[in-house]
RNA sequence: CGGGGCGUGGUGUAACGGCUAACAUGCUUGACUUGGGAUCAAGUGACUCCGGGUUCGAAUCCCGGCGCCCCGACCA
């Protein structure tokens, strides 16, 4: 892509009202907009981000058998009313509007109960189960307080997916299939070294939920971790039981702030006893379906990074998720028409390869377009100057690093296709 | 929802109750320049969040509203 064509543009500057870190930098470099407190738009830069953390996402869900789809945002009341959390008295982050006709509807906070209900309509006997289903779908919460930037919005994208059993075995064996998918998305994120499996309040149908925390110092939550381990125990459970019950030692256990980016834990029947979703077995006898809630905030995820991954220049995206893999900018000396066909040309070729490049074509000094590109956060930058074009060679830099080094056109290609 | 802070050109800041609201940045034009946000020149851009009040006079003081940020509580 031409940066020319991009509408976005750096800014020196973060607005006065930003603090966190993660909106500072994502606004500052074009990634996002702020519309109000809590609610972000995503710009071209910034799509291309939250874009890749869903496939990434996506491929891991779809491997474990996951089938995706969109549920609606506008949510009827009939069907919240059946498990009692319509009301405002029990669900205090709705979002409620009219029709024209006076009845109320909601907006999203979460989806098991719609979904409960559609599957009705498809669930009825053993041999339609175990199901998996998941979306990426819009949430709203009027949340009390919104803050830290896209860390905790009013509106925001959510990925849940729901799993259907038919008992308590197949749902256990999911449940860590699950459990080891998420371990697998946080690695490809990036995020997988800082993540720990975290153990959390369970609710009625098991001890314990799973929370998957990053450590960070923008998280709103204290989990004490063993390293050795790799496992955490969030702070709001942490009793001498539960740490016998884990075979954790109290010695062990260091403190961290961490975010949660996602969690999953058992619904039991809850859900399926309230919509009477049932099934018929083998042996003609009819049985409730076992669920499970499985949850991952993608924009959560790409502030937690930024949060993680970044210098005092910007952002330091990892491969997998940056808006772009390689960041080619032109520097035009004295007689730039040279340079310039070199860059359009290396340009080409990078696309024709397939390589996805943000070729900063603009005409502007090399230190504003080098401040850009760490600002921005590319993983590879190649600079294409009167100095390159003269020696013949590419100079490749990478933006975690720093290291520069020098290679022909093949190499060049061959490093950057891997 | 309790407590605190703050609303001034697009952005970041300044201005004792008193001159035409200043500076930087951005943007436009030109010159010079092109390996780390250069330099110079000329422009552009504000009903000082909204509404009321006090005063000869309000960006500044008072009241109300709206918005934003932070701490805490809450977080299906």
């Amino acid at each position: 892509m031409l940066q020319s064509r991009l509408f976005t543009k750096t800014r020196k500057e973060a607005p006065r009202d930003e603090v966190a870190k993660n909106a500072q930098l994502l606004i500052r470099a074009g990634y996002i907009h702020k519309e109000m407190a809590g609610v972000y738009s995503y710009l071209p830069l910034g799509l291309r981000v939250m874009n890749k953390i869903i496939q990434i996402i996506r491929e891991e869900m779809d491997a474990i058998g996951g089938e995706e789809v969109v549920l609606t945002a506008l949510q009827d009341r009939k069907v919240w009313e059946t498990t009692n959390r319509w009301s405002d008295d029990v669900v205090s982050s709705w979002f409620k509007t009219k029709l024209k006709n006076g009845s109320e509807v909601g907006l999203s906070f979460t989806h098991e109960e719609p979904l409960t209900s559609l599957m009705r309509d498809y669930i009825h006997s053993y041999r339609d189960l175990p199901r998996y289903v998941y979306q990426f779908q819009t949430k709203f919460r009027n949340e009390e307080r919104a803050k830290s930037g896209i860390m905790r919005g009013r509106e925001f994208l959510m990925k849940d997916l729901y799993s259907f059993s038919r008992d308590e075995r197949d749902h256990d064996r999911f449940y860590e299939k699950a459990k080891e998918a998420y371990m697998k998305v946080w690695k490809r994120l990036g995020l997988g070294e800082t993540t720990y499996v975290t153990f959390a309040s369970g609710g009625s149908f098991s001890k314990y939920s799973h929370e998957f925390q990053t450590e960070s110092d923008t998280g709103e939550d204290i989990i004490y971790v063993d390293e050795k381990k790799k496992i955490a125990v969030n702070k709001e459970v942490l009793t001498d039981d539960v740490l016998k019950d884990l075979g954790l030692n109290r010695k062990n256990l260091i403190e961290k702030k961490a975010v949660e980016v996602g969690n999953i834990f058992n619904l039991g029947t809850r859900f399926s006893d309230a919509f009477e979703l049932t099934y018929v077995d083998e042996s003609g006898n009819k049985k409730p379906v076992i669920m499970g809630s499985y949850g991952i905030g993608p924009g959560r995820v790409m502030g937690t990074i930024v949060e993680t991954l970044s210098d005092e220049n910007g952002i330091i995206w990892p491969e997998s998720v940056a808006p772009f893999k390689v960041h080619l900018i032109l520097v035009s000396g004295k007689d730039g028409a040279v340079a310039r066909k070199e860059a359009d040309e290396l340009y080409e070729l990078l696309e024709r390869e397939e390589i996805e490049t943000l070729y900063d074509d603009r005409e502007a000094r090399a230190g504003e377009k080098f401040a850009d590109a760490d600002l921005i956060g590319i993983p590879w930058r190649i600079v294409v100057s009167e100095k390159t074009v003269s020696l013949g060679i590419h100079e490749l830099k990478n933006r975690k690093t720093g290291k520069t080094e020098h290679l022909a056109e093949k190499e060049l290609i061959a490093k950057l296709k891997r």
